[in-house]
DNA sequence: AGCACA
């Protein structure tokens, strides 16, 4: 196991993030980011002082988790390449989906009282964990997953200019201007006269690019027409 | 480097 001899697991962990950037936009980012690996059960960091520039990235498949690992390996990510590995553990959100959850033991005596506090209000547990495991703990949009990701090795390696597919005949650049510039780093829109339904967009880094490919994802222009975004070829 | 689940 080159990954530091941490066995598979679906969870991914990733240190040597840059500590300067805050909290919710780093989940944000790491969702747009390894989105494109498979469905994203949920992403945990925390910036306590023992916790701080690590996070944890929750895939409902190992496979996904996989080929982040590998394909993301060093990614230079807010200016610091990305170290990944398998995570040491399974996540909670894992564990209360298949049933094995269980509040884990006390382990500093700070935390025993707000422990104590939870319990004491403990009603009953409601055996009825509803069958759908939901997802998406953290504030990130929606996904919109038009087209089921397998983790196949088919990912493009992230890029700063985004390549647009499935645009309706009549899109101008002004159009997916006024999309695309909502998010920040946007440079430009590039269209290509001779081939309707595509376009290129271009982004400041590959994490803008990847937040923008997030929240449009799928977005329909015209209501037969979903756009496939994917990230340019180098 | 540091493996959590506010």
């Amino acid at each position: 196991m080159l990954s530091g001899d941490v066995p598979p697991n679906q969870t991914i962990y990733i240190r040597n993030i840059n500590e300067k950037v805050k909290k919710d936009e780093l989940k944000r980012s790491l969702y747009a980011l390894f989105s494109q690996y498979g469905r994203i059960l949920d992403v945990v960091a925390l910036k306590t002082a023992k916790l701080r520039g690590q996070a944890w990235v929750v895939f409902s498949e190992v496979t996904a988790a996989s080929n982040a690992v590998r394909q993301m390996q060093s990614f230079p990510f807010y200016d610091k390449p990305m170290r990944i590995q398998y995570a040491k553990t399974k996540s909670d959100c894992i564990a209360k989906a298949d049933g094995t959850f269980k509040p884990r033991e006390k382990k500093k005596k700070q935390e025993e009282k707000a422990e104590r506090k939870r319990k004491a209000e403990e009603p009953q547990q409601s055996a009825a964990t509803a069958n759908g495991s939901s997802a998406h703990s953290n504030g990130a949009p929606a996904p919109s997953y038009r087209q089921g990701r397998t983790g196949a090795q088919e990912t493009v390696a992230p890029n700063s200019i985004l390549f647009i597919q499935n645009l309706p005949y009549e899109t101008t650049s002004m159009m997916l201007q006024m999309l695309f510039e909502q998010y920040p780093g946007f440079k430009e829109i590039r269209m290509i006269e001779a081939k309707p339904g595509i376009a290129f967009v271009e982004y400041g880094d590959d994490v803008q690019s990847s937040v923008a490919m997030q929240a449009l994802q799928g977005f329909k222009i015209t209501p037969q027409c979903a756009m496939t975004i994917t990230y340019a070829k180098k």
